[in-house]
DNA sequence: TCGGATTACGTGCACCGTAATGATC
DNA sequence: GATCATTACGGTGCACGTAATCCGA
């Protein structure tokens, strides 16, 4: 067998065209890959190169050679890949949630109990979380709907609910709640990457009324710069983005509250037990 | 990169399950196969194995690295198995021919004149020649047709014509010659592996008639052992193949008699430029 | 006690770099 | 003289084997 590092040293002489460019690259001397051009095809027993004094090429099957060379060379990198990435996928839990906003509750979670894995973190809608999940891209979801397969586990966890955020001298500010209804008519500022979130609002405020930021400091800094309200949340405002000097009101309406749902697949509960508990010992705690 | 060696004892390991008996096939040292995967871990940096006291046991990345190792080893075997193939087909005449015996007149002018090549050849059909000539499955064909491509240079060869050897007691022996329609009626021997000729036959002689010997030596047998007729032709008879004391006759027919062209790629004329002369040569000293 | 893995240790080969040589422009 | 390949020579790393050790059936 004609081993990988030969094959690396011809595929650069391919690529350089001289022995002394490759070698230069291959950080070796011209000598080393002038011997191995030779132990090559001595190994294989043909010739490779046209030889005229001092001038070296790859010959028709030398050409030939360089371009398997090449394919060997990938597989051989192709492997690596795969075990590289296998192997990390066996040291990280990937979380898929619907919406942000439990993430933030869950990953202190993980990173207490689940010692020594990495932990990534995507959002998606449900029924590819659902997907996901089933085909191991994710270990674990967070949904807003419980599921009802068989083959998953699923835990019932926090609430959140809808809130819009108003300057204290806009019409609405004296309210005590609202429904979307009353934002007829009304500009309104909300977050982009909100999950689920996004879906409602756009079924319930007009395109051309639902300005959305992308970019956080973007947000932030039209909240400040503006009296435009914006969508907020209780789990927002826990969290600190309350504001003081101006108006939080609830939104009443039914899909202006949610109630998200941990799950994984059923094989794999046992793996996950201390990370429902904890989360069990969350809910508690925030009620 | 991960060196070939370190992937066959990997594999190896894969299939026999221990390190002693991979260490066996391998023909090295346990402690060397040992030593060697610890290499292939720490290279990777990755674990491929269960330990426990003395027991070891390929765990799941493992076994994907087992799985890439094979493709990895597969596709080094095949860039060997087509450097030499097609090395060995750059010193190898491959000759394809319509009928043997023009192949014996050609045979010795190659040898003598393309020095250190192989000569391999093979009797096909004319269209399959001349589509095997443009492929390159042939560096020369011999034709009973001359081709009208453009792409292909054609010079004419020798002739051959065939005749009928009868015992001289046969009711046709006094004739001078004959024509296929004399023969109806007459169980015919003749050799297989006579290329366009057994076409020929099977056009003019009923199937149950013509008894095709595919052996060299039943065919002898039964010419000795029989007073059954058989094919021959001109060239057969000048290379031994006449019988004394039998009567040959010449076939009459016009497709009885062959003309051969033998025949290159138009940008291979150069290269066989002194097998052509030296066939124009045969043909004068056969006249 | 045997089968099987690992550790310890010494050795030889194979690959490498430096230097010199050859060859062509 | 510059560029580029090859030959010569000496050094060293590393993969190997032998021997010893460890561990479980």
């Amino acid at each position: 067998m004609i081993e990988i590092y030969l094959l690396e040293q011809l595929a650069a002489f391919a690529r350089h065209g001289t022995l002394l460019a490759a070698a230069d690259e291959l950080h070796i001397s011209q000598p080393a890959l002038s011997r191995s051009m030779k132990k090559l095809e001595e190994q294989l027993g043909v010739s490779l190169f046209h030889r005229e004094n001092s001038k070296i090429s790859l010959n028709e099957t030398g050409k030939l050679a360089a371009e398997y060379a090449e394919k060997v060379l990938a597989a051989d990198r192709d492997m690596i890949d795969r075990v590289l990435s296998f192997d990390r996928q066996l040291r990280t839990v990937s979380v898929g949630t619907c919406t942000p906003f439990p993430m933030w509750e869950v990953m202190p979670i993980l990173q207490e109990r689940m010692i020594g894995m990495a932990i990534t973190s995507e959002i998606a809608p449900d029924d590819r979380l659902i997907s996901g999940l089933k085909s191991k891209l994710y270990q674990l979801v967070i949904l807003h709907q419980p599921p009802e397969d068989k083959e998953l586990f699923c835990q019932r966890f926090l609430e959140e609910r809808l809130y819009v955020t108003l300057p204290q001298n806009h019409p609405l500010a004296k309210r005590e709640s609202l429904r979307f209804a009353d934002l007829a008519g009304n500009s309104i500022l909300v977050s982009g990457n909100i999950g689920f979130w996004m879906e409602l609002c756009k079924r319930h405020i007009a395109p051309s009324h639902l300005l959305v930021q992308n970019s956080v400091e973007a947000m932030g800094e039209l909240v400040e710069a503006s009296s435009l309200p914006f969508f907020n949340s209780d789990r927002m405002m826990e969290r600190g983005y309350d504001h003081p000097e101006r108006v939080s009101l609830p939104l009443e309406d039914d899909d202006a509250r949610a109630v998200y749902y941990i799950a994984c697949l059923s094989q794999d509960k046992k793996r996950f037990g201390s990370v429902f508990s904890a989360v069990r010992e969350a809910v508690l705690r925030k009620r």
